[in-house]
DNA sequence: TCTGGGGTCCTAGGACCC
DNA sequence: TCTGGGGTCCTAGGACCC
């Protein structure tokens, strides 16, 4: 049997779901902007007395005039006509589309139908490996269907079922493997289907840019062009050793297998965190002295959101850490590893504060971030007891390593 | 008028142990 | 006294992804 791999990508998920909400939307340029916007609210707290659909369309602000540090997170295509989208700033966005209608992202809204599309998903195939709030990988090999016309027939199936369940679209790649069901998942968008067999690689994938593989991102794809690599084929015609020897033991191989579309990485279905983290940028840059209560009240209230994350999630930590990134956008990280487990906002903001010392304060800041690492679950026995365990053997190497240095410099007796 | 927020993984050096 | 090598943990930074 072959090994069929699914790559599913929902198409333009948040702005998706917007016009769902927002059907009256349709068609114009809408961004959907980061972060925090003068009145911090949401549209739907404004309008919760009508109805959403009725809201009409001059009530909606637009970009025009926009302050601040937000960034577009997604746009419709009727936005993109004019250059904006992912990742620009909304300043700069304002200046390209001023007449856009800017929406502010509602993570609770797009969780929801998160949930929604994958349920659908694990009901048919239930192999399914989570790769964020609009992505999932699905093992086809072995569901029914899952064979029929390279996986097409599923492919079809799944889209159909998530369109009736959530009225949203999605974009479907089925290959032997990771690596290529996502390269494959991009050929028809939105709402495609491609098929990819491993008969096809030099025709459909070695053209391709280099960018094209996940995992090679600006950095490697510059280091690469600056070799005359450009194409995925360019790529796999470098010799194994040159790779290895220009980009290390490690990345040399994975860019060899990659571009040949070699890739055994399993379909992972479930994990644990290895991290909570919160941080923010400011509306201006701070000044450690000049603007210290305000940073105190800020880093504070992280460390409080982050304990909260932890204990709803059920989780505690050893690892404490800080980011800063200043004016210069330069940033810097400093963390402290504890010697037990804790979800407790004064502890975090104790060993947060800790580090902060370790850290230089000349220059302004314009984000502050912290992060617990080191994540073991909370109130679980099985792991608190394996975390006294792991104590005791720890006090108790410390204590023999003691007898054994005093045995050694002779002072036991 | 630059450049969000929440993650994972990798590397590399140093400490410390065996 | 000098020398070595593997393993693990901690820390800092950075690339990359969604």
């Amino acid at each position: 049997m072959i090994r069929r791999i699914a790559h599913l990508d929902m198409d333009a998920f948040y702005a998706s779901v917007e016009l769902l909400r927002y059907p009256q939307l349709q068609g114009l340029p809408v961004v959907i902007g980061g972060g925090r916007r003068p009145d911090d609210e949401t549209l739907s707290q404004n309008f919760e007395h009508q109805s959403l659909n009725r809201i009409p369309l001059d009530a909606f602000p637009r970009l025009a005039g926009y302050t601040g540090r937000g960034v577009i997170t997604t746009a419709t295509y009727a936005a993109r006509q004019f250059g904006v989208g992912s990742a620009l700033g909304l300043m700069k966005a304002a200046k390209l589309c001023p007449q856009a209608i800017l929406l502010p992202v509602d993570f609770a809204e797009y969780r929801k139908y998160s949930r929604a599309f994958k349920a659908v998903i694990t009901d048919i195939a239930p192999l399914m490996e989570d790769r964020g709030v609009d992505e999932v990988y699905i093992d086809f090999t072995h569901v029914p269907g899952g064979q029929r016309e390279g996986g097409r027939v599923l492919a079809r199936l799944i889209q159909k079922a998530i369109f009736d369940a959530t009225g949203l679209t999605c974009s479907v790649g089925v290959a032997p493997n990771k690596l290529l069901a996502k390269m494959a998942s991009e050929f028809n968008k939105p709402n495609g289907i491609a098929i990819l067999h491993e008969s096809e690689i030099e025709a459909k994938i070695w053209p391709l840019a280099c960018r094209k593989i996940n995992g090679i991102g600006p950095k490697a794809d510059e280091k690469l062009k600056k070799h005359g690599i450009e194409t995925i084929g360019q790529l796999a015609s470098q010799d194994l050793q040159w790779l290895i020897d220009h980009f290390g033991q490690k990345t040399g191989a994975w860019l060899h297998d990659a571009a040949h579309g070699r890739d055994e990485r399993a379909i992972v279905l479930e994990s644990e965190p290895v991290s909570v983290s919160r941080e923010t940028s400011f509306d201006r840059d701070l000044h450690a002295v000049r603007d210290k209560a305000e940073l105190t009240r800020i880093f504070t209230g992280l460390c409080e959101q982050v304990a909260a994350d932890l204990q709803r999630k059920g989780y505690v930590g050893k690892t404490i850490g800080i980011k800063l990134r200043y004016a210069d956008f330069k940033s810097v990280t400093r963390d402290q590893t504890l010697d037990s487990y804790t979800a407790d906002p004064k502890r975090i903001r104790h060993t947060a504060g800790q580090c902060l010392k370790r850290v230089p304060l000349e220059q302004r800041l314009r984000l502050l971030g912290v992060r617990v690492g080191n994540l073991a679950k909370a109130g679980n026995p099985e792991s608190y007891i394996r975390n006294m365990a792991v104590a005791q053997i720890e006090r108790a190497r410390a204590a023999t390593n003691l007898i054994a240095s005093d045995v050694r410099e002779g002072q036991l007796f």
